[in-house]
RNA sequence: AGGCCCAUAGCUCAGUUGGUUAGAGCGCUACGUUGACAUCGUAGAGGUCAGCGGUUCAAGUCCGCUUGGGCCUACCA
């Protein structure tokens, strides 16, 4: 494998680490993501402790298989755990997410094989041996991408703990756990049916089977009754599967049916064999269906083959493994492909006489969901393991909250289909995965055991021969949130991490690998694997589509990381994460938060350029004596803190993501960095206003460091003083807390009063079709006193920011124009202020739609039902809101010269 | 066949226990090169919350039905 050297050295590290090194006006994450992911490798600041005196946190990576390369859906669940693991790490809690591969059984060998066939030979050409040595070497190959791929993304993961399913620590609690359950007589081999994939050559479980809505034919064959030769008499049978007559043991039919009670004890002959054919009664028949009669194949469907056991019929085997026709099927039939014989038996059937009629069927049949073809059910001798009592204790499990689903809506899927949960069919006809502990004696004795030693032992011989088939790979994978951590064995690690914190997985395996996890967790540790499942939804194309290749629009993670970085497409991916909602990923959203990148960056560049000499960031900063500015944006910083955590604590990284973003660009960028200025220009100096900006600008890479882990850390390294937070990296520094000694209701609402009027007074010369440069006097007349107080203060900001010659408290003279936003009455004067058509007609209309609003406002006001049955907050907010629009009505009626 | 979810601005989506004027991003329009950022700034237009009915003083939010879309689970030959 080719490694593409990262230059470490160079104006990229110095720009990393020397806090004063001239910072480009463009962002470029390309040039420090990489290179921090490396440090922060070296400085092994993800590896987790066992024991540990602190609380843990433990993720365990759904691990992806080692077929290929990371898709968008793998971006998406990665970031959703490298932020939690991150935010947990800034907690101070030993956070442990643990990475690793899964061999992937059948997915993995049909690419091998696929190679091999280019190649021109076979597996079975090359033998066992030499395939699996293939195997590995691809194993190696792709892990190794795998791993780039996370490195790329900013994955946080515990590298020392790396596991792969094959590896020789989960190979021996796959034994461990088999053993176990074969003991406790959960596993057994035996001759059932199963679903059989004849191009694959192997068994799968019945999760591996997808149902597709096919058109196919419905064929009514006749079968003479026997002893009627002379009368004739006929039954019709219907099926969709002819090929599978040659099969037939025996025709069922209702015990009820009355059309047919005369056949009762009788047999009918099938056509092209002329083997007889018992009646049977069976309940089972659905008599509304086709003619009421049902031919039985026992050894070819399901149904038939539970009936054949109910009954007591024998089956014959007319398809082989390979989907052909075996020698039982007649000379006729051998040999053919299942789909050629049923052209052939059809034809047959027309020639003699037997074809009654052919109707169009739509039906669902059964395709592997891996090689796309219909599944033959076959009977064959298999491994199954009953997972009844262990789904019980699932069902538990998430019904008493010991495990959450998040969304809770999955909970009925769930309970459905683990109280409808059949025998798991957990062996496989390949060659990669866990080779079946299980050990044949000459004479056919079966001995399952840790080793083979231990099998010879109880055998008493040691001419054993091991059962050729592998475990399923979910068997493995079913194990995954202990086996990592080192069971059988009572490890640190497992005493330290288990059971793990959250799940975060696709819903598409809720029961292939997250039901399987909880049944084996409590079966053999007596606990949960996982608090919590936090169930993502599929990540679609900006349209909606699912991606495949086939449509040609799937997005590669790689491919938007080098495009956009990896900040960004983590912030979009965590940002799009609603709780059971798909995920559409538009590059342009990507590209949006990409600038949002940019903005961050170019704040940073201008606090760094701009503050004052011997600004520091601060631990901690007393909001006394500060000015308003600094104790607005401290009390919105706090409050912020405080609703991202909130956020986290239940999974919603969109909402969190939204509070960073508005918080950052409104009131960071848009707000405080502007009122900054005239105190950091010295035009109106204020106290401790760097060290305030640095604090603030400290915290907030903070808060955004587990969405945005590079950008962040590239900043902050940068920021005067941040070693006294941590001596060496954000990573590790505390996450940001609620202080509520910063909080300042009062503060908050009379700088939201300066804000709105700032925005107000921009809008008025939008509307008064003003210039920018107009000048104009801004008088203002609050309700509220202390808000007078506070923009009397800060008038010298309120002219920088509205951009007026004068700002004044005081009553609003003649002639100007009014407005009234937020409880102040705003009154601004301009030489000429002689209304437009345009501006009339704007007014015109929102006094109309007042006047109609006004009037719906008075209704409920005056409705006794209202006023008794509101709560008090909703009434007294009615009526300020009333009082509001009466004023701005009185407003605009004056503007328009109206009485 | 059973179950679940979704339908809100041109697009993609938020909207937590029903409660004041339904929000965001992108896109669009106008203006703007103001001491970090044009990957920018300021302002604006744009919604009968799929439809019908019900409960309530009050419904995007709760209930029922209809329509359209998606998904999960299923042994009707």
């Amino acid at each position: 494998m080719k490694e593409t050297e990262v230059a470490v050295s160079g104006t990229t590290t110095a720009a990393s680490t020397a806090p004063n090194t001239e910072m480009d006006k463009r962002f470029d994450p390309a040039a420090y993501e990489q290179v921090w992911q490396r440090r922060w490798a070296e400085k092994e600041y993800f590896r987790a402790e066992a024991p540990a005196e602190r609380p843990s946190f433990c993720i365990m990576i759904p691990p992806p298989n080692v077929t290929g390369k990371l898709h968008v859906g793998h971006a998406l669940q990665s970031t959703l755990q490298d932020l939690l693991t991150r935010w947990r790490r800034m907690q101070g809690y030993n956070a442990l997410w643990l990475p690793g591969t899964d061999h992937a059984g059948i997915a993995t060998q049909l690419m091998v094989e696929r190679q091999l066939e280019s190649e021109g030979t076979s597996r079975r050409e090359i033998g066992r041996e030499r395939f699996l040595e293939r195997m590995w070497q691809w194993k190696q190959e792709y892990h190794g991408n795998i791993r780039r791929q996370l490195d790329l993304l900013g994955a946080s993961c515990d590298w020392t703990r790396e596991r792969f399913t094959l590896d020789a620590g989960l190979s021996r609690a796959v034994r461990e756990a088999f053993v176990r359950l074969y003991r406790e007589g959960l596993i057994t081999r035996g001759e059932y049916m199963v679903n059989w994939s004849p191009k694959l050559g192997t068994a799968v479980s019945d999760l591996e089977v997808e149902a597709r809505t096919v058109q196919g034919k419905l064929y009514h064959v006749a079968y003479d009754v026997e002893g009627g030769e002379g009368s004739g008499e006929r039954i019709v049978v219907a099926t969709t599967r002819p090929e599978t007559m040659l099969g037939d043991t025996a025709v069922a039919l209702h015990p009820e049916d009355e059309r047919y009670a005369h056949l009762h004890g009788k047999a009918a002959i099938l056509p092209l064999v002329g083997r007889r054919l018992p009646f049977v009664a069976d309940e089972m028949v659905d008599r509304e269906f086709g003619t009421g009669l049902v031919k039985i194949t026992p050894f070819h469907d399901p149904n038939d083959f539970e009936m054949g056991k109910r009954h007591d019929l024998p089956g014959i085997s007319v398809i082989g493994p390979d989907g052909r026709m075996t020698a039982e099927a007649g000379p006729d039939f051998a040999g053919l492909d299942r789909f050629e014989a049923r052209r052939k038996v059809v034809e047959r059937l027309r020639e003699e006489g037997y074809l009654v009629k052919v109707e169009e069927h739509t039906h669902n049949v059964g395709h592997s969901q891996r090689s796309g073809e219909p599944i033959e059910p076959l009977v064959s001798t298999q491994w199954f393991c009953d997972m009844t009592s262990m789904a019980a204790g699932a069902l538990a499990a998430v019904r008493d909250g010991h495990t959450e689903l998040v969304p809770d809506s999955w909970d009925k899927t769930w309970e459905h289909w683990l109280t409808n949960i059949r025998p798991w069919c957990i062996s496989r006809q390949l060659w990669w995965g866990h080779q079946i502990p299980a050990w044949y004696t000459e004479d056919g004795r079966c001995f399952v055991a840790h080793s083979a030693e231990e099998a010879a032992g109880e055998a008493g011989t040691d001419r054993l021969t091991q059962d050729p088939d592998v475990l399923d790979t979910w068997f493995s994978s079913a194990l995954w949130p202990f086996s990592t951590l080192g069971w059988p064995d009572d490890t640190p690690d497992l005493r330290t991490f288990y059971p793990t914190d959250v799940m975060v997985t696709g819903f598409d395996i809720l029961f292939f690998w997250v039901a399987r996890m909880v049944m084996t967790g409590l079966h053999f540790t007596g606990e949960v694997p996982f608090r919590k499942v936090h169930l993502t939804g599929l990540v679609r194309d900006a349209e909606g589509q699912k991606m495949s290749k086939t449509k040609g629009n799937v997005l590669d993670p790689t491919e938007l990381v080098s495009e956009y970085g990896a900040d960004a497409l983590r912030f979009t991916l965590a940002s799009l994460d609603s709780p059971g909602r798909d995920i559409p990923l538009n590059p342009n959203q990507i590209a949006g938060y990409r600038a949002f990148g940019n903005k961050i960056w170019n704040a940073a560049r201008f606090a760094l350029s701009r503050i004052p000499e011997g600004a520091r960031v601060r631990e901690s900063i007393d909001p006394a004596g500060l000015a308003a500015p600094e104790r607005w944006i401290l009390s919105r910083l706090s409050r912020v803190a405080m609703e991202v955590n909130e956020q986290l604590e239940i999974f919603r990284f969109d909402e969190a993501c939204n509070r960073l973003y508005h918080f950052f660009w409104g009131d960071f960028c848009d707000w405080y960095l502007e009122l900054s200025k005239p105190a950091l220009f010295g035009d109106a100096p204020r106290p401790r206003v760097g060290d305030v900006l640095l604090t603030v600008l400290d915290r907030a890479l903070r808060l955004l460091h587990p969405v945005m882990p590079f950008l962040t850390e590239e900043l902050w390294q940068r920021l005067p003083g941040h070693e006294a937070i941590h001596p060496e990296t954000i990573c590790l520094a505390p996450y940001p807390r609620r202080e509520e000694a910063w909080e300042d209701a009062a503060v908050e609402a009379g700088m939201e009063a300066l804000t709105q009027v700032v925005t107000r007074v921009r809008a008025l010369r939008t509307e008064m079709s003003l210039s920018p440069k107009a000048k104009l006097d801004l008088h203002l007349q609050p309700a509220d006193a202390r808000i007078g107080g506070l923009l009397q203060e800060q008038a010298p900001l309120l002219r920088f920011l509205a951009r007026v010659e004068t700002a004044a408290v005081g009553p609003v003279p003649e002639g100007a124009r009014r407005d009234l936003v937020a409880g102040v009455e705003i009154g601004v004067a301009v030489e000429k202020a002689e209304m437009g058509a345009e501006e009339r007609g704007r007014l015109a209309k929102e006094l109309e739609k007042l006047d109609a609003e006004i009037g719906r406002a008075e209704a409920r006001l005056s409705n006794a039902d209202f006023l008794g049955k509101a709560p008090a907050h909703v009434v007294e907010g009615g009526r300020a809101r009333l009082a509001e629009m009466r004023e701005r009505q009185a407003a605009l009626r004056a503007s328009l010269g109206l009485a």
